[in-house]
DNA sequence: AAACTATATAGCAGGATGGTTATTTAAAGG
DNA sequence: CCTTTAAATAACCATCCTGCTATATAGTTT
């Protein structure tokens, strides 16, 4: 059933109560990223993106896989509200000012360049 | 449209990510209620109530009518998110215990006998 | 108008959150 | 095997959240 306890449909909300965790899930709609991909595009340091992925795949909405130094992560929701928000975000923020930047901004990053700082 | 704000969307989602808030938003889905009882069921204290419930509102999930006294709390969503969120909660909480618990304490509160504590 | 009462607001305390920098870990490659 | 580098973790700080109690506000009733 899609049926869970309260106390873990709150863990899941929470952890897409955040403009930058909204904003990791709208980037990786797109494609796969990097830990220093998303830092890039949403302009904040790596150690902040790494704990918003940790809430994220703690939450069933995200998984990850090693790909040499790389650790790609890609969207995998797997309860009722991850699967429900994901299937709407897109409608809900689509046009925001900060969403359409970061899908620009995606466009060009190039991890090869990137990394390295 | 449904579009918004990704900064209006996260104060919405914000507005759900409390356990609190669900069992309010579950109780009523219901009925209306006042402020006392929702204090009652819940077991926590009426200013804490009001507060939640304003910021329910502030998200528009809710609204409020005055009936002398009392003022009566009814849902009503007026955003894509609430919409959503709410034609899916019980699907999601519908047999978690302490959900289970409110909708048995719901039939028997009586707000005449209830205030005055 | 004075007393009563349901709700709202103010102010406080403890814990969670999200940013940072510094450090650790683990895979790659010279 | 030593260096390099992406990512994870730790530690710190400012801010926000949510509970509480005390108080203010606004209808009702006597």
């Amino acid at each position: 059933m899609n049926n869970m306890p309260i106390k873990e449909l709150d863990k899941i909300i929470k952890a897409s109560a955040d403009i930058n965790r909204m904003r990791i899930l709208n980037m990786l709609m797109s494609k796969k990223m990097c830990v220093c991909e998303m830092a890039f595009v949403l302009g904040i340091s790596q150690p902040s993106v790494s704990r918003h992925l940790k809430k994220l795949k703690a939450a069933s909405f995200i998984e990850s896989e090693n790909e040499g130094l790389w650790t790609n992560y890609y969207l995998c929701p797997k309860n009722a509200y991850a699967k429900n928000f994901l299937s709407s975000l897109r409608e809900w923020i689509d046009s925001d000012k900060t969403i359409v930047q970061d899908a620009e901004k995606i466009k060009s990053v190039n991890r090869e360049k990137l990394c390295c700082l």
